[in-house]
Parts: C-alpha cells; sequence; structure tokens
DNA sequence: AAACAACGGTTCAATATATGAACCAGCCGA
DNA sequence: TCGGCTGGTTCATATATTGAACCGTTGTTT
C-alpha cells in the first residue's frame, strides 16, 4: 500500500466512540512505527484534516473536514436530498433507517434517522457496509456495477454466525433480491437484526446507493416486514426523483408483485 | 514535503468554482506528473474522500469527507457554536460577518453570514485566511501563539496596494490590536473592503479563532465602526463562551476603553 | 524524593518506495 | 484518416520512507 493510502488509514481510525486519539494510541491502533504515524500525522495537520488539542497533545479531525464536506454537499447534495425522507421512514416504520451511497466499489453510510417509538434500537456505527453481509451491500450486488461480486468474493469476513460466507448463498441471496426488488439480512452483520433494502438511483439512471430498515429481530413479523417494503418502496422512489434518477420500471413491477398477496394474484386475469 | 502532503495537496484543489477536476486539469494545476497524481487519486478513492464521476470520470470529493465532517462536529462543535450569534451579528451590523478558527499555524475559515440588508455585499471566499492581510489574521497574530509572527514573516503575500508588507508595519498594526482589542484590515485583502475583527477563546483559555465583519468601504463610517465593535464585542463574549472559553479580562478592559468615547474619559475621574 | 514507566517527539543509516518519460487505447472533431 | 486530447499503465532510476534507538518531559509508584 502506499505511504498516502497508510496515512488516510489513520484519518479513519476517528469515530464517534473514538473522537481523540494519542501518538501511542494511534500507533497500538494501526501496528505503524511511531515515527512513521508521527510523520503522517504532522502531514495531516499541515492540510487542516487533523488538529493537536494545546492540552493533552492527542489528535483529532481538523477544520478542513468541514470545509471539504461544505464543498461535496455543494457539488453532490445526495445527503439533504435523502434526510426528510429517511426522517418519515423512520418515524413511519418505527425502526433505525440509513441510506448508503456506492462509491467505486464500497458501500457508504451517507447519513442514518433513529425512530423514537421504542426504546430498543438497532445502531449501526460503521462507515462502509461490507458488501455481503448488509442488506445495502448486498442491493449493491444486485442492482449495482458488474465487477462488484468479484470485490466482494475476496473479502467474505464473518461477523456474526449468520452471515453467509459462500458464494452459492451469495448468489442465491442476490437472485432473490433480483426477482423482489428487496435485499434483507437476517442477523447476517449484527446479531438480532433484521435489515431490509431497496436500491437508489441517480441522474445517470445507474444504482447509486440503498436505503434499508434495520429492525430489532424480535420485533419482526410479516405485517411489519410488508409494511416496511411498502414504505422503502416509496422512500426509494423519493430519494431517487430527489438525486435525480428515477427507479427503472421492471424493479417497480417486482415491488408491485412481492407486494401484492397471492390471494389477490389469483383473483386478477 | 512528503508524498502524504502532496497528495493531500490535490484534495484542497476542490473549492465551489471548480467541484469536479479531471486527471489532466489535476496535473496542471500542480505540476504533478499523471502517473503521480493518478496513484495519490487512487489513494484518495479508496479512502472514500475522492470519488470518480462515473460519465465523465473526472473526480469530486466523496462521501467520507460527510462522516469526517460529522465526527469532527460531535468532537468540536464550533461550527454549531458560532452560527446563530453569528447570524444575529450579520443581521445587527448589515454587513457580512465570519469566524475563523487557528489551527496550528493556519487561520481557517469556519462559517460566514450575510446580510441582506444591503444588495452589495463582501463575499469572501477562501479556506485559510493570510495571517498579514485579514483582520481575523492580525486578531491572530496580536492573540495568538508567540511563534505565529514568524510564520506570518515568510508568506507576506501582496494582495492589493493596501496590503502592508513591510514587518514595521505589521508589528504596529499588531500593537493597535492588542491596545485596542480589535483588529483591523483596511482593503489589505480585498479592495474596497474594511473588516473588523476580535479573538475568541476556547476551553483551553486560550486564543481560538476570531469573529470579523467585512464592510463595503463605502459604508463604513465612525458611526457604523463603533456599532460594529460594540456587536463584536457581544459576539465574541457568546461564542467564546459556547466554545468553552471565556474573553480575558485584560482584553475586556481594552474593549471598554476604545469603545469609550473621549469626551466620557475626561469626564470621569 | 528517587525510581519508573509512558508519553510525544527526533535522528540517521538502510532500504523500500515514489517517480516520470515513454507508452497504450479510446474518444472527439477536423 | 489524421491529430490531439483524454484516462490509464509500465519499469528502470533515484528519491523519499522507514523504524530502532534516542532524548526530554510528565505524572505515577515505590
Amino acid at each position: 500500500m502506499s505511504s498516502v493510502g497508510k496515512a488516510l488509514e489513520l484519518l479513519m481510525l476517528f469515530n464517534d466512540a473514538q473522537p481523540e486519539i494519542g501518538l501511542s494510541q494511534i500507533c497500538r491502533l494501526t501496528g505503524k512505527d511511531k515515527a512513521t504515524a508521527y510523520r503522517y500525522l504532522q502531514a495531516l495537520e499541515n492540510s487542516g484534516l487533523v488538529e493537536q488539542t494545546p492540552l493533552t497533545r492527542s489528535y483529532r479531525l481538523g477544520p478542513a473536514v468541514l470545509q471539504l464536506a461544505r464543498i461535496r454537499e455543494m457539488t453532490v447534495p445526495r445527503k439533504s436530498g435523502a434526510e426528510s425522507t429517511l426522517r418519515e421512514l423512520a418515524d413511519a416504520t418505527g425502526e433505525t433507517a440509513h441510506v448508503t451511497v456506492l462509491s467505486g466499489t464500497a458501500v457508504f453510510a451517507l447519513t442514518s434517522c433513529e425512530s423514537h417509538r421504542h426504546s430498543t434500537r438497532v445502531i449501526i456505527d460503521v462507515q462502509t457496509f461490507p458488501l455481503h453481509a448488509t442488506a445495502s451491500g448486498i442491493a449493491a450486488l444486485s442492482f449495482g456495477p458488474e465487477g462488484l461480486l468479484d470485490v466482494a468474493k475476496d473479502t467474505l469476513t464473518v461477523f456474526t454466525p449468520n452471515t453467509a460466507t459462500t458464494m452459492k448463498s451469495l448468489r442465491a441471496a442476490i437472485d432473490e433480491t433480483r426477482r423482489s426488488g428487496f435485499s434483507r439480512s437476517n442477523g447476517g452483520f449484527e446479531s438480532d437484526t433484521r435489515s431490509i433494502a431497496a436500491p437508489l438511483f441517480d441522474q445517470s439512471g445507474l444504482f447509486a446507493g440503498a436505503v434499508s430498515v434495520a429492525s430489532v429481530a424480535t420485533r419482526f413479523t410479516p405485517e411489519s416486514e410488508k409494511m416496511i417494503k411498502t414504505r422503502l418502496a416509496a422512500a426509494s422512489r423519493q430519494i431517487s426523483r430527489n438525486w435525480g434518477g428515477t427507479v427503472p420500471d421492471e424493479l417497480e413491477r417486482a415491488w408491485q408483485q412481492s407486494l401484492t398477496p397471492p390471494h389477490e394474484l389469483e383473483a386478477a386475469p
């Protein structure tokens, strides 16, 4: 890996649980040498991406990331284009809702929204969603660019006893997703969590991300599933429109079929 | 410069005017080799800091910057702690107000707010404020850490015919700022612009940034200057409090003196 | 108070890594 | 068809990165 890549790994160490990190701690987390980590941090600090707290001398993200975020938002106002819909989705379903975006071959968390209805909620605090183990990731594999499955093949990490790690089961999940229009993860990433996702499309007409609802497993019933899927389809249409895209007709048909109960199918001509 | 630093320079190329840049354009802007720039962009893309638009193959800031910004805001909610005050300041003065933060030896723009009162406004679209040529920069030199003047000495860029570029004039400006508690720039960075700034302090008790009002020169009168200074002092107190700091007593005294008209001084014992 | 450990930061020889000229392939307009 | 532009790739050269050992400081333990 290039030294640039290694330096950028340091940036990704900062998260909600650990927003300020000392030099030694950074060395421990990355396995890097102290001098190397120090030089990286110097470079990052020179560009304002990190800064040192004057008192503790530990490092935290710097003000430049705010600048960059503002420009990113101006360039691709996807986050703002998804937030209101996501709020409605979380309120309507009573669960935690996520929007992810595909960038290159990785699925990034864009924004999330928790419902206040239940005291138990699903809280997922990651920046990249594994392709093979999350509903959003499987949506990307099912509706995204071709080469994505090869990328997933190389990183079939086991997260829980339920994680599907064979290519056969993964292909089956993709087939089912393409058929029904919804992808799912039954505790394959976080135990006791059931997620359903629908794909999102942008102005290029291609898969751009996914919207998902993560439900606590004990609350998950056939009734809630159908309600969630209905809301997800609506949310997908709305966010895709905000992003300049539309839901493909074939996906609309897939949704319609999988949301129509069998007895109504028989009644139809 | 380290390769990490050079890679991060690429990041800073993206701005409002040019949010998407092609590989060749990046090479032109930086003078770097095509292969080098390409490898840097690959590294930046792998971490999600930039992404490629699928259609034009040009590069833009990626979704990871949003993640980082969220964590930064959570860690140091300075921007949010300054925004409401800045809005009031802009409304009260009828001018454009800025808040800058000192990170290392650079003064970064944190947020700004325009007034809608006049059709002509000062719009400053930079990410770093020069130490020697802006009111915010001179505030940093006057109230910030010791070594800052040495940094400024090395980069006395000329921006307008009014830019003060001698160390003598710069020292005079610093002395006057320490005496009055307000720094100023009379068109030294942008022509026809008069700026006044007051320092900000955070939980460390040290200088943390500045709040400034940029006025169109033709509107600038002794009356408006006094009003602006009064508002600036109030804004500085409020933002410093939001950041966990307080305005030092000696600065309060300096403000009080420079806001008291001479005839009242004579009347006092 | 002395000893100790952990911290951030610095140095310098060894070497792994970045570099860029040249090259390829695809696209567009003339 | 040509020429110029684009994004992307290769490989010998040489430069920038690396990490063990070091220093000074801080705060804790004996």
